[in-house]
DNA sequence: CGACACCTTGAAGAGGTTCAAGAAATGTGG
DNA sequence: CCACATTTCTTGAACCTCTTCAAGGTGTCG
């Protein structure tokens, strides 16, 4: 958060960016790329494990995540934890805090990971003028709605099986989109992690992968993830239960 | 989503209107409160069991509940489907349709209802020039982020007692501020939403409420609730499990 | 009054959790 | 670079919660 002289106002060439299509609305003209490029108001690195924000946080900036990969993660009060996404190059991070002005939830990078900082009270400003970005912010903040309800459903109508053939979907699907494979992923995030997204304990999830195993599904070395039949997989969602 | 001749473009008067203080966002002057007016373009009646919008509908208009209670359900291709949250009098809703153009959950009337219905176009153009009215849209915006993370938390970590609680302890709650009793209150959705929404079946649903009455906790005479002992509700969710 | 939707309750069973122990990887300090 | 500590992951067995299946009760509306 602090603006040390070893971080200091770049010029950031968003026109130049490869995640220019992912993070920038569709269809601006070049002086208003160059003047979107003033809202990236520096670049942050951090470490594995570091916070890029913390719950509790005054709200300032959201974030694009350059590269690295992230976990968002909810407390209640009495102390219970969620785990509400994982974010990856190219997801904008840090919109709940806009309700409240300070952030409600915690992002911590699970490697080491670069993100651009967005002012927001810089972006309101510019979306006044710039009705694309307006619109912009507008679809992103009604995607992670989206988003959301997705895995409510994924929390509140299937089986530890389908959750994970889902969530392993979601994740090969996001990383081929970004140039991936599309078949082979490496999990950043520990079991733990995994468990409390999809709302199963660790040894639920770590019995569950050893079922893929067993039915030929998938191959798991680790964290390294080959998928051998995504058909199956696919199937798997579809088929169980009703 | 006609506009016959019985739901004309109506004068409607924010200004005076009593949800004026949940609607629109604070401290405008009375110039722009005016102008917001033109924002609702009408207003519509709906019988209990009509739909507000649908799956699939394209998206125009986002609406403020004026009175009466909705359900919102997401349903996935392969026929899930999931209640993702009940609205009321002060509620927003259809913001789900910015992303894509058009709406990706159902939203039903649970009994009569009114809604106002807000142009969504003509909202960005205004927010455009009203920054409190940009800033308001937001906050709804990242509001319901908020809500739907703390659904995820319940569905991924709470026991049937604790969802249970916590969603008579919601209900009552945003009841209370609108004006009702902070104790009772008259369920307007079946045990079928309940369960979906909380991701329990419905036997799951009718038993657990037997237990909370066995508990003398609450008091239920079909749909009407009573509650008798918050605390104990309030003790249920933080205690079970940790 | 009868039909239908909605809700409750019981008994059996499945799926997931809990507790416990150990294996595998990773990190740390000498 | 190895030894040791720590974190992470896996697996087994007993248990518990919720689901499933089945039947019957209650309320509502034409």
């Amino acid at each position: 958060m602090d603006m040390r002289a070893d971080a200091p106002k770049i010029n950031v060439a968003c026109s130049s960016c490869h995640l220019r299509d992912v993070c920038l609305p569709p269809g601006l003209s070049s002086s208003e790329v160059a003047r979107l490029e003033d809202v990236v108001s520096s670049q942050r690195r951090l470490m594995r494990g570091d916070h890029l924000f913390q719950n509790g946080e005054r709200f300032k900036a959201i974030y694009t995540i350059r590269s690295g990969f992230f976990k968002t993660s909810f407390a209640s009060p009495d102390g219970r934890e969620q785990v509400t996404g994982f974010q990856m190059a190219g997801d904008i991070i840090g919109l709940d805090g806009i309700v409240h002005d300070y952030h409600s939830c915690d992002a911590i990078a699970l490697e080491d990971a670069e993100v651009c900082v967005m002012n927001y009270d810089h972006i309101e400003a510019l979306s006044r003028e710039i009705s694309g970005l307006q619109r912009h912010v507008h679809k992103v903040l009604s995607r992670e709605i989206l988003n959301d309800h997705g895995v409510m459903l994924l929390l509140g109508s299937m089986r530890a099986e389908a959750r994970l053939a889902t969530f392993l979907l979601n994740l090969t699907q996001r990383l081929h989109t970004r140039g991936f494979s599309p078949t082979e992923l490496v999990l950043r995030m520990t079991r733990d992690d995994i468990g409390s997204y999809l709302g199963m304990k660790i040894e639920t999830v770590s019995r569950t992968f050893a079922k893929l195993i067993e039915e030929g599904i998938v191959e798991v070395k680790q964290r390294h993830i080959r998928i051998l039949n995504k058909e199956a997989l696919k199937q798997l969602v579809v088929l169980e239960k009703q």
